[in-house]
DNA sequence: CATGAATGAGTCTTCATTCAT
DNA sequence: TATGAATGAAGACTCATTCAT
């Protein structure tokens, strides 16, 4: 919520599903510090209501984009009448904002803990990839949410790409320093990882479902650490 | 065109830049069945006119996306009246739709002679990243169009990228039986390649110029030979 | 208004003069079914609002005719401000389909009286005219709004004159069963009879009032009994 | 065509079919004197082609209405290009007001031989009735054309409709000068039997066609002569 | 005479936002 | 807090008419 306007109700003052889980708790908090402004609400039934709209508005947001989203489709899915949603948000493209920052640090938080599980390098990215398809099978509304957020809110956008290449190219750094892997250019390995795996969640998260998850991540792991002309790939 | 809606002015008809090319020739010249469709140009003029809303419609939606470009934005740079733009569109989205598959055909026909003339396998997806990289740079607008299609025009999204991706793995396979390459599952290496591609463009065409197309190709070019973990990368 | 949309504020929800009355009661309340449908008012101020619009619409459409009447022209007039129509309405046909029927039931209701106190089948088509041209007079927008229904809703054209013959057949046969008339074709003497009426009212009621609803009622009363060839004509 | 505007082509000047009968020849000669001024064809060809627009005209009027009919429509049916419309007619109000003349003029011309037959007063009510029904049938559009004048061109419709009740007004007033019929209020009684003639026209020419016309003319020449009460109806 | 591209005023309709209750 | 009626700017699209070729 340290976006271009302030006063808006947080994610996390509604208590999100990831709000209340505990790898992105602190994150999650670090928003809501400064969230606690204007427009949190202050009582139980408000925080109930606050969470309605957004859960309402991930729906539908998801389902029909954000130009075809009404307010009306919000409030009517959340239960709730016109002028409510106005109690939490100065605007449309507050919410939306909001949404974004809320699926970019779910996925973020869905993902971690299998790559810090992970042995080395190479399987933490397989494990990666392989939890980000399982998170976006059950979350198809991310694609459309976060690629919608390059034309509502740019920002969003591409904070959620740099950091999450950030997030890559630190975690590459690191294990060459340990000698997992030679990394010559880590920004644009980890642009390139980074594109690898939306396209194959796209492929095989969204538009099909046609491979395991931990098969798409096998195949993609092998490309990573032999490439084509060398030996083990398959 | 011979999409969901006939009776549209095609880009073809207009005289196309990437008409010109070679390769997609023959498909556009498929759509382009001289005077059987509606609202094709039948006057020189005529078809002046629409090549310079078609220009115009390229330009403003690079810029300013869909939903916020006006058919005046369009009519306006063209130098034509508003309602100049429906003797050769039925709609906004018409045009938009025209746009993507213009676009869509325009890097393809861009990267292909560089990829034909490459020696191997291998060499043909380094000078196609590096020629891909130089096209965007080129026309940054087609990510935004491309992307933007994503909710205005879904079909030719998809198709889009489908059929990248399966001009990238026929690409793979004849490779492989060159022997020039291991490919394993050419469709999940495919969409991997073009996610690869896509989010290198975006991170150094698009976003920043600070490498060189050649420096990046041959950095994910390694990549793609031996990987991360065996030997030559960098 | 169980026409073809639904959803749309009805004209009983507002109060109407013709709601009021006695013989249409049922039916109206019949659409009027409270709180079901869409667009109803819930609050005293809507339903105000909603029948400012109504009779504004009467008037507008009444004066200008269907096509050359804006919603602008109807919420001036209203002394509401334009989106204020929509939420009444889904469309400007909507209101028009609204006032056909409106009408309708408001010629109906106001003869429905005088014929019930005639004493017998011939009184009671020369009181029944003689209301019905009084009623015109006030209500000369009865006749352009009806006859414009045959080009923007046939559907309430033909039913207003299929219902208004089928009054009269029934009010002939009755007649014939008590003995006061001779009726061989119910049918066609009913439409004959419409005729008349309706063509009378647009001479003698909207083209001009040279004659008193009166006398013109006597002399096509006269016809009405004994014809042009027998007797007591005049 | 001593409408509003001169200078527009007459149907005369077309060669009508009506225009090419006998009866008529007269009158449509008489629009035909101012007629010839600004508009009207010179050559072969150009007759040929206003009669193309015209047929067209009255085709496409009939069945969708003045509104929804464009220019286009015309020119597309008439096999000729937009543009040339206006070669023949100022306007598309003006081609609608020659189609109106036209129309009421055909139905004036189709209709007074088998009055002027008739052997009576009565007997000419009777056959002008199953006559006009006849030519109803045969021409549907009429009813659509001559009704929505009222809103394009009121002094068309007013103008059709006085002509009318005239001409049924000197025939009663001849007939009770011969002692045919007896007539108290020529003006009163010519309407109404108007109205009976159109209401049933409505009826049995252009919604069903469940009686003969005969048979719609006996009844309704049954009702006029001896009306419900007295006795031979039927 | 015929053609069809160009014009732009005019309209309906949508929808984010405000605000009195 | 919640409600839902009211607002009006904005925008897509239509179509009669003009005119250069």
């Amino acid at each position: 919520m340290a976006g271009r306007r302030s006063g808006a109700a947080t994610v996390a003052a509604a208590g999100t599903a990831s709000a209340a889980g505990g790898a992105q708790a602190g994150a999650a908090g670090t928003d809501a510090a400064p969230g606690v402004t204007d427009k949190t609400p202050r009582t139980a039934r408000g925080r109930k209501t606050l969470r309605a709209i957004l859960d309402a508005a991930a729906a539908e947001f998801g389902a029909r984009g954000f130009h075809d989203t009404g307010i009306t489709h919000i409030t009517q899915r959340a239960g709730v009448a016109l002028g409510t949603f106005y109690t939490y948000f100065n605007s449309k493209e507050e919410v939306f904002r909001a949404l974004v920052r809320d699926m970019s640090a779910q996925v973020r938080d869905h993902v971690a803990p299998a790559i810090a599980a992970a042995p080395d390098g190479l399987a933490a990215e397989r494990a990666g990839l392989a939890s980000f398809l399982g998170f976006v099978r059950a979350h198809k509304e991310i694609y459309r949410i976060i690629d919608e957020a390059e034309f509502v809110d740019p920002d969003s956008y591409r904070a959620h790409y740099r950091n999450t290449a950030d997030r890559i190219a630190a975690r590459l750094g690191e294990a060459e320093r340990r000698g997992d892997l030679r990394v010559p250019d880590a920004e644009v390995v980890a642009w390139a990882i980074m594109g690898m795996n939306v396209f194959l969640g796209l492929r095989f998260g969204v538009l099909g479902a046609d491979r395991t998850p931990e098969d798409v991540a096998a195949t993609a792991n092998a490309l990573l650490a032999h490439g084509l002309v060398g030996g083990q790939m398959g």
